[in-house]
DNA sequence: CAAACGATTTTCT
DNA sequence: GAAAATCGTTTGG
């Protein structure tokens, strides 16, 4: 089945602060997905659909930045309280694009790890030095940044604007187009490195977009 | 201060 | 499929 994008642009209601504190970050992560990210950056607008997500769920989450209680200055922004951005630097290279999730002093964050080019793809395909823009370039945490004009300088940045916000654009993703498994890049968690926290809009769906 | 290591991507065989 | 690229953050002395 695939998507009906003409409903998209009618309901667009801006997900509140209120949406991110909520304390169920797996939830939240699952929820995400189909909802657009849109990035404000040098009055340049970008916006993404969003199809792929992590959740990274506090300090008892042996995967996660803020496991054990780990407070860093990197670290440090994800226990505020949602609605805020975290952005961080891996492999010297990439900037990684989380939201932060819960109330503060609980250091949840769902990392974006996959978007469909949705608004002013030619902004987006220049920024990624591509000719021709297809999901294959957004398919990954560093590529979704990149294509958004993320970096690490907009860290703790609300999600309510003005360089981010996140919209419902009335799409529905159901169940059984979410395709759920374990977590990547996180061999070093123990035990939880099986958790079924990442969570993907089945690639044919995505596919029948191109 | 020095060293090791990544919530990855790309470019090789 | 394996390995390089590449540098800020973290950790240990």
């Amino acid at each position: 089945m695939a998507w009906d994008f003409s409903s998209i642009g009618k309901v667009q209601n801006v997900l509140t602060a209120t949406y991110f504190q909520r304390n169920d970050v797996v939830m939240l992560a699952r929820d995400l997905l189909g909802k657009a990210l849109t990035t404000n950056i040098n009055g340049q607008t970008t916006t993404g659909i969003i199809t792929e997500t992590e959740a990274y769920a506090g300090i008892s989450d042996r995967a996660s930045h803020a496991f054990n209680g780990r407070f860093t200055k990197r670290t440090s922004v994800m226990y505020q309280k949602g609605g805020i951005a975290y952005i961080f630097l891996i492999y010297g290279i990439h900037h990684l694009f989380n939201f932060v999730t819960n109330v503060a002093g609980k250091p949840d964050a769902v990392l974006l790890r996959g978007i469909l080019p949705f608004q002013n793809k030619t902004l987006m395909a220049k920024r990624l030095g591509i000719r021709n823009l297809s999901y294959q370039h957004t398919d990954g945490p560093g590529k979704a940044s990149k294509a958004l004009g993320i970096s690490t300088s907009l860290t703790g940045e609300s999600l309510e604007g003005p360089f981010f916000k996140v919209w419902d654009v009335g799409l529905q993703i159901s169940y059984d187009h979410i395709v759920t498994g374990p977590r990547v890049g996180v061999a070093y968690a123990g035990e939880d490195a099986f958790l079924p926290y990442r969570f993907k809009i089945s690639p044919t769906i995505v596919h029948d977009q191109l």
